[in-house]
This record gives structure tokens, sequence and C-alpha cells, in this order.
DNA sequence: ACCTGAACACCGTTCAAGT
DNA sequence: ACCTGAACACCGTTCAAGT
């Protein structure tokens, strides 16, 4: 089997062919321990997520099984890491959407909160990884490559945000705060989402229209940068609907089913 | 001792006072177990933390730890619920800098800053209580008091933003929105100071001046929002440091030893 | 009515033995 | 070189016995 792999690859270096399929290999189980461990959180929570549940599920040993996650943490930290990557290929695609810088900065928040309402469990290993509980406990392995893909979502929105300062859409005296720009987009998304999730039952949010108070959120907060066009100027909710309808319909319309 | 106590406090009602002192002692044994554990948190992570170590470090037993909590969750809810306490205290004393209803409004998100300074650890309880694992399994009471208690601080916020709005300093064509407003605040506080502390390690945290940037945050916000004096209109970094020094001096100059 | 701590069940983690 | 699962240590939780 091995070789039959190798040649259908046709490879030049045989023996890195083969550590790559090796690995190959490797990361594939991974991915399927993750999906194991998904499903258990989304049948049983969080707090009925163990470690052995997952070895019972799969169809590996307790020592396999830890070969792949330095500790129950670590897994959390695993399945953080396969939401970001998630959460940043919608963002990629919302960039696509036609329309003004602010509507494509739109893009990118609808992108978090899609991600919410189609992989809520998901989503929440991303809070949950911010959590003193798993960053006291997972591996350095893993935490530094969560903070690569942090960065990759950080240049995106730092690209954006450079664009938007050399259009003019954001005054150009605001050029040496970049770096507040992107960190104030990121605390109203990350506090918008994660408040309107875990935090439901509070007054302050249970009285909202809770389909528009992220957006709400959002143009107040660019509306205070002076991001043209200003919410006065231009109807977001359509864009938001747009944004939507052009960019995520299949997600969209799975989600309304 | 019982008969002591019933003398001194000279109750008219002799039964209702020994519920009351009875009651009085364990709301005070409460304490003093939250104590134990925020100790031990502190020292040995939250990771650390075990109720056997609660125990050990305590003058009670397994059973009385019991009596008080229906488990570790429904223990890091009774910090969170703790911690809350102390915020909406400092959110209290805040109000009364003198000044615009704006610079009220800094104290509330001062306070919230503070309080994740002088008690890191209760205010990670705090952030942790918004987590699924303690949702799923703190008991229903528990939780039903915190809810109460986030009640207690959007009443805050409430009273502020339509003092703001009958004042004119915010449009009052946002009173139909005054819901939106207090959640927007929240957003953008819980956001802030979650990752500033949580996702130090990230890119878009670390190059940041941490002092600055939750202010930062703040005033973008409050002008989008359009509260008057506009940010480009007044010193908020002076008045932030008034609100230090005038209603904080005590527990700021603490802080800087 | 409340406290106690031994006892239990379960969970996370390891590692000697196996392939 | 990697996988296995029995074994271990520890932790959370309970409850019969005690005051």
């Amino acid at each position: 089997m091995t070789f039959k792999q190798s040649t259908t690859e046709k490879s030049t270096c045989f023996i890195h062919k083969l550590l790559s399929n090796r690995e190959q290999k490797i990361a594939n189980r991974e991915l399927e321990l993750l999906n194991v461990a998904e499903k258990i959180m989304i049948h049983e929570g969080f707090s009925g997520f163990t470690m052995d549940k997952l070895v019972a599920d799969c169809n590996y040993s307790k020592g396999t099984v830890y070969n792949h996650f330095a500790n129950k943490e670590d897994l959390f930290c695993a399945l953080s890491i396969e939401g970001m990557r998630f959460l940043i290929s919608l963002m990629q695609r919302s960039l696509n959407i036609q329309g003004t810088l602010r509507e494509k900065c739109l893009g990118l928040f609808y992108s978090q909160r899609l991600h919410s309402q189609i992989h809520p469990t998901s989503f929440l290993c991303v809070l949950m990884a911010k959590t003193p509980a798993v960053l006291e406990r997972a591996s350095k392995a893993r935490l530094e490559h969560q903070i690569i893909l942090e960065q990759e979502t950080t240049a995106l929105v730092d690209k954006l945000l450079s664009t938007a300062i050399t259009s003019g859409d954001i005054n150009e005296n605001r050029k040496q705060h970049e770096e507040s720009l992107c960190f104030a987009l990121w605390s109203m998304s990350f506090g918008s989402n994660a408040l309107l999730i875990n935090a439901a039952e509070a007054k302050a949010v249970s009285r909202l229209d809770t389909n528009n108070a992220l957006l709400f959120n959002i143009n107040a907060l660019l509306d205070g940068i002076g991001w043209k066009p200003l919410s006065s100027e231009c109807d977001y909710q359509q864009s938001w609907l747009r944004i939507g309808n052009e960019v995520f319909s299949k997600e969209v319309s799975a989600l309304q089913e």
C-alpha cells in the first residue's frame, strides 16, 4: 500500500514522499479525532466531554490519542485552531463582496458571526482557548500555532485598514493609530459575539433584537473611527443582507432550514 | 454562645434573629471558603485548583464544602458573583466623578479595568462564568443570582444613558436604541478587557500601547454614538487620569507599588 | 439540623509490553 | 517507530455514621 501510494504520486524523492505520506496520514487522523471530539461536545456539552469517551468513539487507543494531544486542554486548543482556520477561510471569501471598503469590513464581522452560527461548538472552542484553563495547559507548539493564525486574521484587517486610509475612506491622520483601529475591531467583534452567545440570559442581551445588535455595534464603532461612508449616508442593513446573499448564500440558506 | 448573641443584639424577634445569625455564619463561612479558593488559584493557577486542595487549606470537611457549592463550577460561579459585587461597588463610586456625563461613562469603563488589575483572578472568574463549562454545571440559584447582578450593572448604564439623552449630550433620536447602546458599551468593555488580558501574546495586542488601548476603543465607540463632547473637543486622556486620582486614588497608588 | 471523612466512581495520564 | 490498553494516581462527589 505504501508502495502503491508512492508510485501513483510519481514522486522524484521517494523518501520525502514516504515521510510526507506518513505525515499526511497522521494529520488526517488528527482531524478525524477532532471531528469525533466535536461531535461528543455537540451531543453531551463541554462538561460532558471526556478523553475516555473520545477513545471509545474512535478506533484508536488512549496512547495514540495522547500522541496527538498533550492533554485535554491541548485538544481544546487544537479544536480552536481548526475553528480559526475555518473562520479565516470565511473572512477571505467575504472580502470578495462588491462594494465599498467599509462593506468589506462588514464582511469580516459577518464571517465571525456566521462561524458562530454554523459551527457554534467550534466557535465556543475559539472563545475557550482564550481562557486561563486552556492557556495554562495547552502545549507550547499548539499555542504558537494559534498565535500564527491570529496573525493571519490581523494581517487581513491591517491590509483592509491601510487600503481604506490610503484611499481616503478613513482620514489619514488615523494612520499612526492603525494598530489601535485593528484592536478596536477585534475587541468589538469578540465582545459582541461572546456576549450574544454566552450571556443570552442577561437582561441586557435578552431584551435586544439579537439579529441587529452586532451590526448596530459595528456601525457605531466604524462611525466613531470616521470610516466613510458613515452609517447615516448608507443603508448597511442592506449591505449586511447582501453579504449573506452574494458571498455566503449557500451557508445562509442551510442555516435557515 | 447562641444565647449571648441573641441578647447582645437585643432583637425583638428571637427566632428570626437566631436564624439570621445562623445564616450570617453560613454566609461568612462561604466568603471564607471563597477567599481560600481564590488564594489557591492565585498561587497555582486555575488548572491547579482542586476541591481537595480547598478542603486541605480550610478548616472544614468535604461535606461542608459541598453543602455550599453544588460542584466545582458552582464555586467558580460564586467567585464570579463576588467579583461582580466588587465591580459594582467600583462602578457606583466612579459615578461620583465631577464632570460631564461622558466622563462618568468613562468611569464605568475605568472600574472594570481597575477590577481586572486589582483582582486579576477575580476578574478572570467573571470571564470564565461566561464559558459553557461553567454555564452548563453551575447551580440554577447561583446562575440566577449572577443574572440579577448583571441587571444591576445594566441599570447603572441605562440610567446614565437616559440622563445623557434627556440632557442632550446624546442625540434624542437615539432614545429608541437605548438598549442597543447599553449592549454596545458592554460588548466593547468585555471584548477589550478579555483580549488585553488573555490574548496578550497575540501580535494585535502585543504591538499596542496597552495603557491607552481601552480608552482608544471607548472614545471611538462613544464618538460613533455621538456622545458629546466628542473626543476631538475634549482631552479624555486627562479625564482618565483624573478618574484615577479623584475617585480611585487609594487603589491606583496601591497598584503602582 | 448539620458536620464528617471514608469510600466510590470516574477521569486523565503514563508506560511497559507488543508489533 | 509506533501502537496498545492495563494500571495508576488523582480528583470530584456522595452518603452512612456521628454530633
